[in-house]
DNA sequence: CTGAAAGCGCTTACAG
DNA sequence: CTGAAAGCGCTTACAG
C-alpha cells in the first residue's frame, strides 16, 4: 500500500494524504480526514522510511557507536554497563520517534562511511576508545555526534562525562579516612592511554596529598582489564613483598576478579585487603564481600545524552560545545575494613 | 557526491558507476572500471542506502526483537545473557554487510509496522516473549524470521532452541547423583506461562522418575524473576518447615539471590543448601559458591541463528521450517554438596 | 482547502 | 561494453 494507491482510493491527491498523515489538518477539510484516516485504518498504512529518507535527506535514525577495541574483542555489548546504557537509550529513542542502530567499528572511516549511507541524524558514541580515533571521529563527524566519558578542549563538541576526579578523590579518601596509607590504584588500561584513568588517578594522588601522602608507584597497576586482568593482579599481590592495605580498582569487574583470586588463597577480605570498585554494576552487588564502589548514574546519563542528541539536531548544528558532567557517590558495602 | 555527479565527472552513464560499485565487472571495460574506482576513492562516495531500498525493496536491515514483557520494565538488554547474544549478533551482521537495527515492542502490531517502515530484510527474536505475543508475531510476521527459544509445532517457522528438557534433567539427576532428595525446583514465572520453563520442568520430573521419586509441588517455586526474586525465595526457604535440600534454579541470577539471602542469614553453603544454577552466565561465576550451572553455548546459538536469516534471506522464503536444538551440559563449580 | 509537477539517488529492464 | 528512460514512494515548493 502507498500514498498513491490511498490517494487514488480517496479521490484526492498525494499531498493531501501526506497532510494527513503528517496532522497538518489546518491545510486539509475534515472530511477529507476523516476519510483519509479511515482508508489508512483499513489497509494499517505505513510509510516507507527509505521514500522519505531519500527527500529529506535524514532518516530518523540514531546510530549507536560501538568501538571494537582490539581485534579480537567482541562487541561491547559483552560488558555489563554498556549492555544498561545501550538499553536505555534505544528506550529514550524510540519514545522519541526515532529508529536505533547499532554500529560497531574499528575505525574512523567505517563511521563515517556508515553515517552517510543512512543519513543518519545522529550519532551517540557510547564508550571512549583509543585516543586518535575518538579524536578522529569528534574531529571528522558531520553531523550531529554526543561522546560520552570523553571530551576535548580544542573542540567544539556534545559531551556527557563523569566527574572521574572526583571518584578517584572519593574512592582514595573513603579508605584513608579509616585509616589506610598503604592505598594501591589499579586500572585494565594504561593511564597515558586514557583520559578517564588519568583524571581517576588525579583525585586518587589529590586525596594523598590532603592527608600528607605520596602515592607510591610500586602500587600503581596499570593494564589489568576485565575479570581475568582483575586474577592476574590478585595473583601478583599474592607474590609481592611490601603489599598495600587497600587497592581503589577503576573497574568494578576488575576487582571482582581480584577478591576471588584472594579468597581463592584463603586470603580473609577485607581484613587482608581493603578494595573500592567503580561504576556499582551488577558484579558489584554479587561479589563476597560486595563491593564498596563509587557509583555512576547510568539512566540520568543516558538520559542527558539523548536530550543533547535531540537539541544537536534541532538546532542542525553539531558544534554547539554542550556538555554536563554527572556527579559521583560512593556506595558502602563490605569490601573495606578500617585499620 | 552522488552516482549521477560521478558519473558526470567520468563522462559515462550513471548506470556504468552503477555497475562498477557492485563489481558487475563483465560489463564495463577495464579502463573504465579504473577511472570510476579513481572517482570514487577520490570522494570517498558512499552510496545512499535508501535511494537502493527504494528501488531494491529491501534494506539491508536485521532488526533485533526485543520484547518489553511488562508496561515497567526497561529494555532486555540489561539482561546478561541478551546483551551478549545482542553484541554477537551485531558482529555476525556487520561481517555479512548488512545493518542492525534495535526494535523494543510491546505488541505484534508495533513489530509488523517496524518491518514494514523500513523494508527490514529480516528479523532476529532474541527471548520469546508472552505467548500470545510470540505466537501472533511468528504468524504475522511477512519477512524472514528467526524465534529463539521458542517453536510451534503447527506453523513453519525458524527456530534455535536450547535442549531445556535436557538441561532441567541433568541439573536434577547432578542433584541425585549426589544423594540428594527433596530437590526443589524455582523459575522465575509462571510455568503455564513459559514453554522454556515447561520443559525444563519435565527433564527435573523425569530424572525424578529414574530416581523413582515424585517431585513434591511444596517445592516448586514460581515466578521469582531476577535478583529480587532469589532475594524474596532465600527468605522463604529460610521460614519454611519443611525444606528441600538442593534447588534447581532456572536463572543463574535468580540462583545468586538465593545464594546471597542465605549467606547473609550466615547459612554456610552449599552444606545447607545445594543450588544448580542455568545459562552459565557471568554471575554464575561471580558469587561465592561459585555456580555449578548448565551451561548453553551464546556463541553457537547466534551463529546457528544468523546463518538461518541468511537462509531465509537467500530462499525469499520465510515458511522453511528449519530448526536447530542446540545441546547443553553441566558447568562444575561449587554449590552442590554431596549428602 | 486542494492539486500537478518535479525531484530525492539509486536500479532495472531494454535496446543497441 | 555502454546508455536513455522509467520508476521506487515519498515530500516540497508553487500555483490556484
Amino acid at each position: 500500500m502507498t500514498l498513491k494507491e490511498i490517494a487514488a482510493e480517496a479521490g484526492v491527491s498525494t499531498m493531501t494524504v501526506s497532510n494527513v498523515i503528517h496532522q497538518n489538518y489546518a491545510r486539509v477539510s475534515p472530511a477529507t480526514v476523516e476519510k483519509i484516516q479511515a482508508i489508512i485504518e483499513k489497509y494499517h498504512y505505513v510509510p516507507n522510511m527509505a521514500a522519505r529518507s531519500l527527500v529529506r535527506k535524514s532518516s530518523r535514525i540514531i546510530a549507536l557507536l560501538l568501538p571494537i577495541w582490539y581485534a579480537d574483542t567482541g562487541s561491547l555489548l559483552f560488558n555489563p554497563y554498556v549492555g544498561n546504557m545501550v538499553g536505555t537509550l534505544d528506550m529514550l529513542i524510540r519514545k522519541a520517534g526515532y529508529y536505533t542502530m547499532l554500529c560497531s567499528f574499528r575505525n574512523v572511516e567505517e563511521v563515517l562511511s556508515f553515517q552517510r549511507n543512512w543519513q543518519i541524524d545522529g550519532s551517540i558514541m557510547v564508550l571512549p576508545h583509543l585516543e586518535e580515533i575518538t579524536h578522529g571521529l569528534v574531529e571528522q563527524t558531520q553531523t550531529p555526534l554526543v561522546v560520552m566519558d570523553r571530551r576535548y578542549d580544542d573542540i567544539a563538541m556534545n559531551s556527557v562525562t563523569l566527574n572521574d576526579r572526583r571518584g578517584g578523590y572519593l574512592a582514595t579518601k573513603y579508605l584513608l579516612e579509616r585509616g589506610h596509607q598503604k592505598i594501591g590504584f589499579a586500572c585494565p588500561g594504561h593511564l597515558v592511554d586514557s583520559f578517564v584513568l588519568t583524571e581517576r588517578y588525579m583525585g586518587y594522588a589529590e586525596a594523598h596529598r590532603e592527608y600528607g601522602l605520596v602515592p607510591d608507584n610500586r602500587w600503581l597497576f596499570e593494564n589489568y582489564p576485565q575479570l581475568e586482568g582483575g586474577k592476574r593482579l590478585g595473583n601478583e599481590l599474592i607474590e609481592m613483598e611490601k603489599r598495600p592495605t587497600a587497592l581503589v580498582s577503576t573497574e568494578d569487574i576488575m576487582a571482582c576478579g581480584v577478591v576471588q583470586t584472594l579468597i581463592k588463597a584463603r586470603w580473609k577480605l577485607p581484613r587482608d585487603l581493603s578494595i573500592v570498585g567503580f561504576d556499582d554494576s551488577a558484579p558489584a552487588e554479587l561479589i563476597t564481600p560486595a563491593l564498596t564502589t563509587v557509583r555512576q548514574d547510568v539512566r540520568l546519563k543516558a538520559e542527558k545524552a539523548f536530550e543533547m542528541m535531540l537539541e544537536a539536531i534541532r538546532n542542525d548544528d553539531r558544534r554547539i560545545n554542550r556538555f554536563f558532567e554527572l556527579d559521583v557517590s560512593i556506595t558502602e558495602r563490605d569490601s573495606v575494613a578500617t585499620l
